[in-house]
Order: C-alpha cells, then structure tokens, then sequence
DNA sequence: CTAGGTCTGTTCGATAACGAACATATCTTC
DNA sequence: GAAGATATGTTCGTTATCGAACAGACCTAG
C-alpha cells in the first residue's frame, strides 16, 4: 500500500466559543470545523453538547495516519467531520482486509468504550480531511452517565456489528464488482461531493483483493458510464447505477444505520444542524 | 440446508433453589442444567446471581430451532450451556454465511441490550442442547444498573465484534481447508467432548462454501489422521494438528475472548464454579 | 520542463472453488 | 431387516480470482 504513514496529527484547536455556538452558514470551506457535519455529535442534546463540545478537539487527519495500531491503547476518541476512516486487519503475510468504514456517520474508538481499550484491528485514514477528537477519560465518563451518549453509543456499536457482518457476507458471496460498489457507495455517502479522491491500489487493498481487478472491474464500470476516474480520483456519474451493480449488503447496511441512528426514537431532542446534508 | 425447524422449544423450568445453590458435583447428565456452566452467568457476582437466577428458565435448544428471525423482535437472551448456536445471514439468494458461533461463552441477543432490539441475521441451533433464557425485560432491567452486569456485556460485545471481524478477514484472504479447522476449533471448544454432532451438509452452509468441498477436505483432515468422522459424526483426534492447519484467525479470536472476559480484571468478584472445565 | 516515482492498463498461465450430476454408503423407521 | 431418506464420495468441465511481469500514462518535485 503506497500510502504516507509518516505524517504526524495535526493539532488545530478551534475557539469554545465557535465550537458551542456554531454558525449555521456553512460553506464547503468550513464543514470540516463544524462538529454537527458528525452525525454522532449532532445526535447529542443541549445538555451533553455543553459538557462535551468545549473538550473537542479539531484535529487534521492526512491520508495514511493511524489513529490506531493493533493492539495500542486508545487515548482518544475520533469524530471524522471531513475525513474517512479504515478499519482493518493485517495478516502475517502482509495482506490487509477491511473491517469497516467510518466516516461522518460515526466514530473510532468503540473499544474504549466496551472496556478492552484495544483491538486487533487498525484504524488509518483513507481520505484526509478533518475530524474532532475527545480524550478518552472525557468521553468515557460521559459514557458512564449512562444518559443520551450512552444510549447513543449503543445503537452505534450495533449499527458497526451490522456493518462488520455484512463485510463477512459480502466477503463470502459476492464477486469484485459487486463488493466494489457497495464501497464506492458506502464511501461516497461520507462525501459531501460525488468524487473520492483514492487510487485503485488502495481500493484493493481495503477490499482485500488484487489491483489488478479493481482496475479491470472500474474500466468496466467506467465504460458503462457509471463511473470515471483519472489516477487517484473517481467520480460517480449514475449512482442509481452502482447501485444495481452492488448487492444486497450495501442497502443492509445502509438501513440499519438509519433504523438505528436516525428514527424519532434514535435520537430524542438532538440538536439539529439546519444545513441540507445531501450525504447523509 | 436440511436442518429441521419445526421442532419448538421445549421448556423445563427448574425449581429456585437448585438454581440459586447449584450443585457443585457435576456429571456429564446435568451439565446441560448447570447454570454456571455458561461462562458469561459464571463470572456474574453473587449480588446480580441473587436477582437473576430464579428468573433463568432452562430451556431445550433442539437442532435447527430459531432463537431469532431477521427483523424480528427478542423477547428472551439466551445463554446456552451445552447448545450452540449460529448467527448467520441468509441472502437473497437463499445461501446462507455465518457471522458468528455462540455456545457456552456467550449469549444470544445482545441488539436487546444495544435497542435495536433486531438484526438482519438469523440465530439458530446447530448443535442441539440446552440453556437458560431470561426475558428481554429483566435482562435490559440488570443491564440499566450500570453495574457487572453491564462492564461483562460491553466486554462480551467487543469480544463478539473481534469474532465477526476475524471472519470477515478469513472469509476474504483464507482458503477452505483453514476455514474448516478454524471452524472445527471454535466449535470444539464450546463442547465437553472431542466429537461434533454436525453433518458436512451443516459446516458447508455455515461456512458458505459446497458441501463437496467440506467433503473433500474434511477426506484429506482424515487421511492425516487429525479427525475420524462417520455420517454425522466428526471426532477430533489430532487438536495440535488442527491448529496447525488453521489460519491465526483462530487464535485471534481465542485471545481476545481470553483478554477481555477471562482476565482477572474483566470478572471481580465471580461465582467460581469448582468444575474442571476442560473445554475452556 | 524534465525525470523519477507512482499509478493504471493489459496479458498470460495457474489455481482454488464452483455447479451439476450421479454413485454409494449409512442411518432410521416401520 | 427392508425401504426410504439422507449423508457422503467422486468426477468433470467452468469460472472467478490470483500472481507475475511489463508497458504506458500521469503526476509532481526539482
């Protein structure tokens, strides 16, 4: 995988104040710096948002930084405004497997809550951007209130057990092309525009299978005119499309979350951000 | 899969006492009624043992028998001692793929305790038994505590979590042949005994593969003398050799089970039951 | 604007797993 | 203990994906 891993965290801490009170007018420009573009933090009512929102952290994440190493203890918790998460598994031979996505719908850092502190998997960003990011004993103290963060928390986990089992499935039965636009679907839906900026070799090396495929499989989809990319760049042309050609996991997945995270009953007096958010 | 689902669960409600004050002689006859058999209700403290034993209704998990429906709602968890269960997702397509194997580790149900009360998977018995059930009600009631109760399910979940994933990863980058020792030894090390009661037909339809290829595979496993297996039947003879032809998803899985609900800081103050448990 | 590095395109044979078809063996039930 | 049902054995052609090798195109840093 060719990609930067020496790059460092870079800290920008923003005003409490900006971070309280956010501006409802957002341009592209600073929807990285807005927390409620993080469907987590804006799930959380008044009461939490003044304890926590003065904690957070705006943090640039490169491509290719690891928020988490195998086996590493966790000292924060990562909400991606902007950018995009991976998690996954490196076997001993070198070869990687996607575990899950996350992007603005979530965040990194479940296993701090669960109370294992670590897991076997990676968490590195595959498309920089921005994110805010909580210290750990901040958020699990939020967390053992046993209020809204909790009961938040919970439904996320599920929503990522699903996401996860539907990665086992889609593994198991489904062909290249099929797995590679449940991904583009899934990782565009974090994406405030219709281009991902990544190459195939990272693509395939997310999914698990050779470059040589990925690039097969995007020609067709290219010359079908679902698609088109130039070297590090796709852009989805016909997403209805994609998702004809995608199998079933990517609805799956994409109905959970929203059963789970974005019914009445998921989120009872959130704060909401009165921005059209077409990606959500 | 020709696995039969009429069968409906047999109820066998044991008296209070012998609940609350186990026996601690076990024989193979009733280790199927020993709740502390199951080492998620072992490692609960006295104080939660106390209210929710005598609610534990021993129930006959019996081959083939649906715990969970996709979509449907949990009305019980269940916390199998000898039985073991299946979480698996079927496709469109009718195939089916295992998500993940539940047996006297663990329980049964956890989107009741996460509010999604459903998932899109399936939960079925594919290795007939027994075990205790509580309903969804008094479980959620113990879980609100915040107390045990509640650090051993995030721990239980994690562990879970780490399990899927690895399947996740074998299902992607693992052959067949490692997949069935893989299988072979989570599944081995839920029983008493060296023998699965499983048809190839069953392991094919959990793994997601043919049956030729379990055939043919579990014909070479046998012809290196590591299992013997009539109709029926698998007995493993060589558990070494086993692991030894497994990929370090196996073990992944195990010492994140072990690290996360058997060390001593994930159980304070357990109900110890004084049983050499080999299968452990 | 050139050079080196990194992506993408394409080919080829190898191989693991598939799907279908059918033979044989083993259990169970009456 | 015979019949029917179910599980296992075996074969064969098919296919998706792999692994390696290399050519060409595109970016970006100097």
């Amino acid at each position: 995988m060719a990609v930067d891993k020496s790059s460092s965290t870079l800290v920008v801490r923003t005003g409490d104040t900006k971070l309280t009170a956010p501006p409802f007018r957002l341009s592209r420009k600073n929807i990285a710096a807005e927390p409620g573009v993080n469907h987590l933090l804006a799930a959380l009512p008044p009461e939490i948002v003044g304890r926590i929102f003065p904690q957070l952290e705006l943090v640039a994440m490169p491509l290719g930084h690891v928020l988490h190493e195998s086996g590493g203890l966790l000292q924060h918790v990562y909400f991606p405004t902007t950018a995009i998460v991976s998690l996954h598994y490196i076997l001993e031979d070198g070869a990687s497997a996607e575990i899950a996505g996350v992007g603005n719908e979530g965040l990194i850092g479940l296993a701090l809550i669960m109370g294992g502190n670590t897991t076997p998997s990676i968490a590195s960003v595959i498309t920089a951007g921005h994110g805010y990011r909580l210290k750990a004993n901040l958020m699990l103290e939020e967390f053992n209130r046993g209020g809204p963060m909790m009961q938040l928390m919970l439904k996320y986990i599920q929503a990522m057990m699903t996401q996860i089992s539907q990665t086992a499935v889609c593994n198991r039965r489904h062909s290249v092309e099929q797995q590679l636009c449940r991904w583009l679907l899934l990782t565009l839906d974090r994406l405030p525009s219709n281009e991902l900026t990544m190459t195939q070799e990272l693509i395939a090396s997310m999914l698990g299978v050779r470059r040589e495929g990925i690039t097969e499989t995007a020609g067709n989809l290219q010359r079908e005119g679902l698609i088109s990319y130039r070297r590090g760049h796709i852009t989805v042309l016909n997403r209805k499309g994609l998702e004809t050609h995608t199998c079933e996991c990517y609805a799956v997945v994409k109905k959970e979350f929203q059963r789970l995270l974005h019914s009445p009953a998921a989120a009872p007096a959130p704060v909401r951000i009165s921005v059209t958010n077409s990606y959500l």
